[in-house]
DNA sequence: TGATTTTTGTACCGTATCGCACGAAATTAG
DNA sequence: CTAATTTCGTGCGATACGGTACAAAAATCA
């Protein structure tokens, strides 16, 4: 899977480049990208700056490569998800549980969505990180409502659902999610909102159907 | 209203307090607390930065006063709204249509809310920015349970609905239109999205109600 | 082995940053 | 008019920042 390159010509690099962008993902996620210095990310990298330079450009392309890396990364795993076929219930719950993982690392501080919390606030003078964050969103979206289209189809959701609206409510609760976890909102509670919620969703549909 | 402080000792001010805070919290807003410098500060509110200084302590004291101060503008504004005793449908769009005002100016780009946009980006590392946002949030959260508790009491919610986690879908909706509003949507399409979404709220107290 | 290629690491340049010192200016109190 | 008080505004100092030049190092190719 991971083949190495055959064997390039000149000295050998020292670090793993992907492994170097999830460090530096890391760090803008928790300081935001002005608060982030070359130097904490030649550290962090273990890349000094020239190589760095190299590998990624300067400090905004290696922004908008960890943007991007991130929403790879993410959208993969909801796809994932939603291609198991779970009951509907069961695929929300457990997309829920998947972003509470990510907004609260094992070790480290609760740090929301990288997007909502970091990428967002560049969005308005950075059209290169406007256009990640948009992109991701719309998947995002989309996911949902092709989800919520199925369910109808299987009958988890009467038809007559606004599949679009609905997945725009699932969507702000992971919003929400990301906020609150980074302000200090415990996970537990967090979950427990999130159960509630989903109950709702359900019942939104038996509300419909008797429309 | 505006009581002229009665003639202080020394030189006379040359800007105002307020408006001043405003400036810097709107320059805040845009390009967030580390992008800020100082100078941008300084010739926003068109004070010197030893002005600054007397005025509002250090860079960071400012940036918390800006929060503060955006917090309790919307926040009195929102309990005014609630206050109106509109029908409850009536009272969420006014509330979805007055934050689509604050995060689409009519000068400017759109620019969601402070606090998701850019404090929330503070909240891991700056204990007081995270203080802020969390009371901010609390109040907003409880407004909104109150109102629907009140719904309850008066049958335009069914008995039995679960005031607390409405209320979260509620703020989740805020947090949507905040972020979306940001990265390029159109305040045409997060307007109709509330419409549908209020319209789904209201359905979810019919559904409980054949519970 | 010697030429070529690629990465590394040091060192540096110009600039921007935050915060403050200090004297001038503008007002009131007596 | 003089003293006291408050603000203004210039200017500066120490540091941190992004970005790059340049030579040494480490590999492959012929």
């Amino acid at each position: 899977m991971v083949q190495k390159r055959s064997a390039r010509r000149g000295r050998p690099r020292t670090y793993d480049p992907d492994r170097a962008l999830r460090e530096a993902r890391d760090l803008f996620w928790s300081r935001g990208f002005a608060a982030t210095s070359l130097d904490d990310l030649s550290a962090a990298t273990r890349m000094n700056r020239p190589s760095l330079y190299g590998a990624f450009g300067d400090k905004r392309a290696l922004y908008h490569a960890a943007m991007a890396h991130y929403r790879r990364d993410v959208g993969a795993e909801l796809t994932r998800i939603v291609a198991e076929e779970a009951p509907l219930r069961e695929t929300l719950m457990r997309i829920y549980r998947y972003v509470l993982d990510i907004y609260f690392p094992e070790d480290g501080q609760p740090r929301g969505c990288f997007i909502v919390s970091i990428g967002v606030a560049e969005a308005q003078d950075d059209a290169d990180a406007r256009r990640i964050a948009a992109g991701a969103f719309e998947a995002f979206d989309g996911l949902f409502e092709k989800r919520f289209r199925d369910a109808v189809r299987t009958g988890e959701l009467p038809g007559g659902t606004d599949c679009a609206t609905l997945a725009g409510i699932a969507s702000s609760i992971v919003h929400f999610l990301s906020v609150r976890s980074r302000i200090g909102e415990s996970r537990d509670t967090l979950y427990a909102f999130a159960q509630s919620a989903v109950d709702m969703i359900l019942a939104t549909g038996q509300a419909r159907a008797g429309k």
